[in-house]
DNA sequence: CTGAAAGCGCTTACAG
DNA sequence: CTGAAAGCGCTTACAG
């Protein structure tokens, strides 16, 4: 016995209506060559049906699955629900499907993640590759989502510039004594923000960085990272290098009794979801995402439209640098009821 | 010309050998019905040469694509990376892959979600439907995760359950007067939660239950919710139905100068990922969705094991509700260096 | 404008 | 234990 899909396929249609198989896949496909009013009634008769083509007939004839897959380091990287829904979008207008895969853990899990995602078939595939790891030759288009300091990059936020505009804005709110907070030493991402955000400071300005993962090396994660202390010291602005880290300063600030941002300032990055929602709201500074995905998406669909690159190729050509754009909220004022301050997707089911 | 994709075949690999197709077919995929030897010199010959199946054949013979669909219904949602990170867990544990398509907007959205997903080929989906949804028949099985109280249910955690965890801790504490922050009133999800904590209350506790939505339908989203002016009335514990309405609550309190959790204290719901993170930490109750999942994707793959069932068939049998566990953290005094606080997966590109 | 035929790569009864 | 053959559903040159 030889299974078979539930629906109807070509060859129903073509015998039910008398023409051959190949006139309804040339009807259906629009590929021109078929009278328009044989056209009508083979769409016609096809929807009364319910036909749906057969992914696997044609991906064994083209060559092509249509579906594309979608590399992340940590799906629980709060990132991830804006990249993950960017990438869907992007690729779904472009008529791919999306085939998620996770590499947590090491740069190994990545390799096998690529892997597993090439057996099923991929016509090409979007990386976010764990830190420093290089994505090395796979079989098939692969595009490359990073910084611009990273080789092989097809497409990033600008995150130098994007610590430039919160340099910026805190010069511009007076303040001289700026503590840059990143959780990751090796991060080239983080790297890019706090070079961007010192790159950003006026003379007489000065910043000072704590790494939260060498101040945690020796366990203790989750405790106070002592910014009461630093406020003593002077630091008037915390720059965190991710919304969480700003999240993280912001309450214990508001524990030890300073006032955001009356008192000190609190930065972030990403525009995460809570941004827009605590008291006070964060000032931060957000990716074009759905610009990213779009560069990402469509450089791959390119790619994989020239059937002559199939093999491991790298989407480089010229790396594209999105401006990030910077989010005033702290200083926006009171809250007037009738202004629309959540982003669109806060929502909780 | 006919399109080939770039690696070795069956077909290339038998001729190569000098034997037949089937017999290397067999050989690799270990039915058995081939020699030891001849076995292991196919299986090294295809490692050699890099044979990779094509699923596109594969999938044309047999009917089945190998990969299972994940429906969500705003992949922005907060709550999103634990649960697809469980799915793609547990479906490449069973050698499913997975396709992702974000029902983002109305229950229509959803409809043309799920029917872009059987276009695709998928042999089963996982749906976590929008608030009031039902999934009406699919053309391949389908695993609901949501409320028990959803009809068509498959696997849920046990939100009512969840809410009376939240009860009786605060019962504990000795909490008199406790408002419920929802952010809405027709999600199940929410209402359960509700439900549970007031079930869980003792006679001599009342509680009161805040709609945001309802009180932002006019605009203002984002504005403080008077939560000073509550603690003015009596309440002494703000118990949000999710971690995102109880960062809210918490730093709303904290710029008010209320001491949490000295003063009164804040919970939330899901354990998300600034809960450990910020000062003071939500206690919170958490789902299994490691558990969920993996019950989830079981039932889906049996139900896809019988070939049988194809069309339109709801993974129901008896609805498993999955315990939530309570994780309180703000009790849990001074921090003390050594001890992990954070979750595993807390960190940031 | 329409159709007959080949073939994508695989698996599975069936025959030897 | 091994192989020849059929067929899953589709698309695409090619012939008419």
């Amino acid at each position: 016995m030889t299974s078979s899909r539930p629906g109807p396929n070509l060859s129903r249609i073509a015998t039910s209506l008398g023409v051959s198989i190949a006139t309804v896949s040339n009807a259906l496909s629009g590929k021109g060559r078929v009278s328009g009013q044989l056209v009508e009634r083979i769409r016609e008769h096809a929807a009364e049906l319910g036909y749906v083509p057969s992914q696997a007939g044609r991906a064994l004839r083209t060559g092509r699955s249509g579906v594309i897959g979608l590399v992340l380091p940590d799906i629980a990287n709060p990132l991830f629900p804006k990249i993950a829904q960017a990438i869907e979008f992007a690729a779904s207008a472009a008529g791919y499907g999306v085939l998620i895969a996770d590499s947590r853990g090491d740069a190994a899990t990545q390799v096998e993640a690529i892997n597993r995602l090439v057996e099923r078939g991929v016509d090409g595939m979007v990386v976010i590759p764990r830190r420093a790891t290089r994505i090395s030759s796979v079989a098939c288009p692969v595009a490359v989502i990073d910084t611009p300091s990273t080789p092989g990059n097809t497409v990033s936020a600008d995150h130098w510039q994007g610590g430039r505009e919160i340099a910026v804005h805190l010069a511009g709110l007076g303040h001289q004594r700026i503590l840059i907070i990143g959780n990751n030493r090796e991060s080239s991402v983080q790297n890019d923000r706090a070079g961007g955000i010192r790159a950003g400071l006026r003379p007489a300005m000065q910043a000072e960085t704590l790494w939260i993962d060498e101040l945690e090396r020796d366990g203790g994660s989750g405790c106070p990272l002592g910014l009461a202390e630093r406020v003593k010291q002077g630091f008037t602005a915390f720059a965190a290098l991710s919304d969480l880290q700003a999240l993280r300063a912001l309450t214990e600030l508001q524990q030890a009794g300073i006032n955001v941002p009356a008192d000190v300032s609190v930065t972030g990055f990403d525009d995460l979801i809570w941004s827009p929602v605590v008291t006070p709201s964060l000032t931060t500074v957000r990716m074009d995402m759905d610009r990213i995905a779009g560069i990402a998406v469509s450089a791959l669909a390119d790619t994989i439209g020239k059937s002559s690159a199939r093999e491991g190729m790298l989407v480089t050509a010229e790396i594209e640098r999105v401006a990030m754009q910077l989010i005033v909220r702290q200083s926006s004022g009171p809250c007037e009821p009738g202004i629309k301050n959540l982003r669109d997707g806060e929502h909780v089911r």
